[in-house]
DNA sequence: AACACTGGCAACCGCGAGCCA
DNA sequence: ATGGCTCGCGGTTGCCAGTGT
């Protein structure tokens, strides 16, 4: 049922707007205000909706729209903004002067959504994704980007593609632990494997994500104090740091208690994770602990021969045979107590 | 050159919240 | 307390330009 669109009634016009309305809804404005926008259009002289002219207004005409392409900055400041908000168009809109709702919102499902997916990074959750068919298309993205950073300075010096390959490694990397991790084959002496290392597994990446990189950090605390409530939608977030990689879990309740104190998020936060054991790469809190990492001297052959998913140990033969993977990258996967990788783990 | 396909974006639609009589 | 009205938000649609075949 519902109500009937506003426009249908009295044959007002739909679809794009002339120049000659523009700017009779312009000069209207600018003189008197849109005061009430239901009585705006007969009061302008516009053969439309109040909605329709209220929408054209404060998507197109107001003066302080700003044009062009999004900033790195910015495209930055809306993945954090959303990580934290989600769908929230014009709560992130607030955060980002002169631009819209409405083009954050195009933004995201024609350019970011699709970055972050081709990233593996599940849009929605902001978590590495993790199914297998993915799993493929990172050892790809890995060759690709390793042979384009070969041919194209412009791909690194854009950072782009070079970020691309370090989140690839560090999302195929995580994706395939994920699956061991889940694996029915998996018994607990090997678990054990996966946790207790006070080691980093990002160092050795030079810088991480321009996406991810600084902004994170900042949502928890800043945003708040500028009056941003969380509307994590996500049961859980994790911290992406390039100094210091991944630090813990996160969920709505911290974050909501992290806006009266700054201290490190409880650790009952990342017992309670079970759902997915892996963190995210967007932080939600400025809050920080250390959770399971993998041990360096852990041969991944070790999981994966006893693993019965032909898939992912296809991924893993397909990755170990690529010629043109990265040597810290080969290193990383067939390191062994005698041969320390140059990533310390 | 013509057609098909795709991506980007402006605009529309329906719903919920808030206000007010 | 209730119902009507308006506004704003988020999801969706449809047009159009660019690209591929």
């Amino acid at each position: 049922m519902g109500r009937s669109p506003c426009c249908d009634e009295n044959g007002l016009k739909k679809g794009p707007w002339t120049p000659e309305e523009d700017q009779k809804l312009t000069d209207y404005i600018n003189s008197h205000g849109h005061g009430s926008w239901r009585s705006l259009p007969k009061l302008a002289g516009l053969n439309r909706c109040g909605k329709s002219c209220r929408l054209r207004w404060t998507n197109y005409l107001r003066p302080d729209i700003k044009r062009g392409r999004f900033s790195e900055d910015e495209e930055r400041k809306i993945i954090s903004l959303h990580s934290v908000l989600g769908n929230k168009w014009s709560r992130i809109a607030t955060q980002l002067p002169g631009r819209t709702d409405n083009e954050i919102k195009n933004y995201w499902n024609t350019h970011l959504r699709k970055k972050l997916l081709q990233m593996g990074i599940d849009p929605t959750t902001h978590k590495p994704r993790t199914d297998l068919n993915h799993l493929m298309n990172l050892s790809q993205l890995l060759g690709a980007a390793s042979f384009g950073n070969l041919l194209s300075p412009w791909n690194s010096a854009l950072g782009l593609q070079a970020d691309a390959s370090q989140l690839a490694r560090i999302q195929l990397l995580q994706n395939m632990l994920q699956v061991i991790n889940t694996s029915t084959l998996l018994n607990m002496d090997n678990v054990g494997l996966l946790q207790n290392q006070n080691l980093n597994p990002f160092e050795g990446l030079n810088g991480t994500s321009t996406l991810y990189q600084k902004e994170p950090l900042l949502i928890g605390q800043e945003y708040l104090n500028q009056g941003v409530i969380p509307q994590a939608p996500s049961d859980s977030l994790g911290i992406f740091n390039s100094s210091s990689g991944f630090e813990g879990q996160f969920n709505t309740e911290d974050f909501l208690a992290s806006n009266n104190s700054t201290s490190s998020l409880s650790s009952s936060a990342c017992e309670n994770q079970t759902e997915n054991p892996m963190p995210a790469l967007v932080s939600g809190s400025p809050g920080t602990y250390t959770v399971n990492q993998v041990e360096s001297k852990t041969d991944p052959n070790q999981f994966l021969t006893q693993s019965s998913t032909s898939t992912s140990f296809e991924v893993w033969e397909k990755l170990k045979d690529d010629e043109i993977s990265d040597f810290y990258w080969k290193d990383i996967l067939e390191s062994t107590p005698s041969s320390p990788s140059p990533m310390t783990w």
